[in-house]
DNA sequence: GTTCACATGTAACAGGTTACATGATTGG
DNA sequence: CCAATCATGTAACCTGTTACATGTGAAC
């Protein structure tokens, strides 16, 4: 899914700006499985208008910067329901956390408890997020999205609990294989 | 993480080929936090020759096809710890389903369960992989990233269980409110 | 007075993906 | 005989990231 279809997307529950569209992306309810930023959407958008998919309206008041406010055309409409229906990828997940956690042995007892504790740190904000995510809105296909976020948020931050100690067990097993 | 430390990563564990570093990048026990395809990795196992942190040996049989067989060396080992000392970047995480399934009123409903259907399945098959990978090795750092995987499969699994409903529910929703 | 949130945008660059190109061996 | 698996590699392309560049208003 590409950051036109993505910026599609977000102006189909209203119109927004540029930055309304990254921080819903990387901030809000979206952002644990959606990704982007100035350096995409700008110009996503700017192709966008042209195609005539979304409207653009500036928005100027003297002394405050302006701003762009942009909106879903029918035909971006259109677009936006073709993409919807093309073959669905797969999920990507890259985790530098779990390819860290195959060299615990390289690694150092400090940096490794460090980590841990980061990741348990990490999941619990994100959790929290989600919370309040969920708390603010009542649409229903976004409650799914932020439920099964929230799920799998709990799922890791209970494996990791039931799992620090493992933390440093990783670290110490192959000292004791040598035994 | 690139595809560098990602070949550095998995020949810590032994000598491997290109083909046999793709395959265990994307469909061994590594494959639900990584991926990588030829393209990035032939040239990636090149440079790292030509850098030193790895030596090539090559298997030539005659009539069989020659391999390339990788192996780590000393300054390769210690590449690898610095880049694993290097600071650790947040998971990446993307999901067309999830942003799927924030239009589900756009979708239909036989395309909506078609897809919630294909989904579990996707789900029950990467158990599955993932339980046969765990089987199939001792290693701590490994069993630790892999029952990491499973435990989060099992919670999207069990997700969608009791959301199965709401997989009508969703589309359903708009249309009730009107009423 | 300084930091934070709002607000837009460009350009260079890195990185990876897709498709192409080729070929042998093994098992059904 | 045909499909799958083993096996290597290139090149064009796309996509997105990072860093840079700039400025206001509000809150603390």
């Amino acid at each position: 899914m590409n950051v036109r279809t993505l910026c599609l997307g977000i102006l189909y529950f209203g119109e927004a700006t540029g930055y309304e569209i990254r921080k819903t992306a990387s901030e809000g309810g979206f952002s644990h499985f959606i990704e982007a930023n100035y350096g995409s959407i700008y110009p996503a958008l700017t192709k966008l208008t042209q195609d005539e998919l979304v409207t653009m309206r500036e928005e100027v008041f003297s002394g405050k910067p302006s701003r762009k406010v942009y909106a879903l055309t029918d035909q971006g409409r259109e677009a936006l329901k073709a993409a919807l229906n093309e073959p669905l990828r797969a999920d990507i997940f890259k985790s530098e956390f779990l390819f860290l956690s195959l060299y615990a042995d390289l690694l150092g007892t400090e940096r490794l408890t460090e980590i841990m504790k980061q990741r348990r740190a990490d999941l619990r904000n994100e959790l929290t997020r989600l919370h309040d995510a969920m708390g603010q809105c009542d649409h229903p296909g976004s409650n799914f999205a932020i439920g099964y976020g929230i799920a799998l948020t709990e799922a890791a931050l209970s494996y990791m609990a039931t799992h620090a100690a493992s933390a440093s067990g990783l670290q110490v097993e192959p000292a004791r294989a040598a035994e």
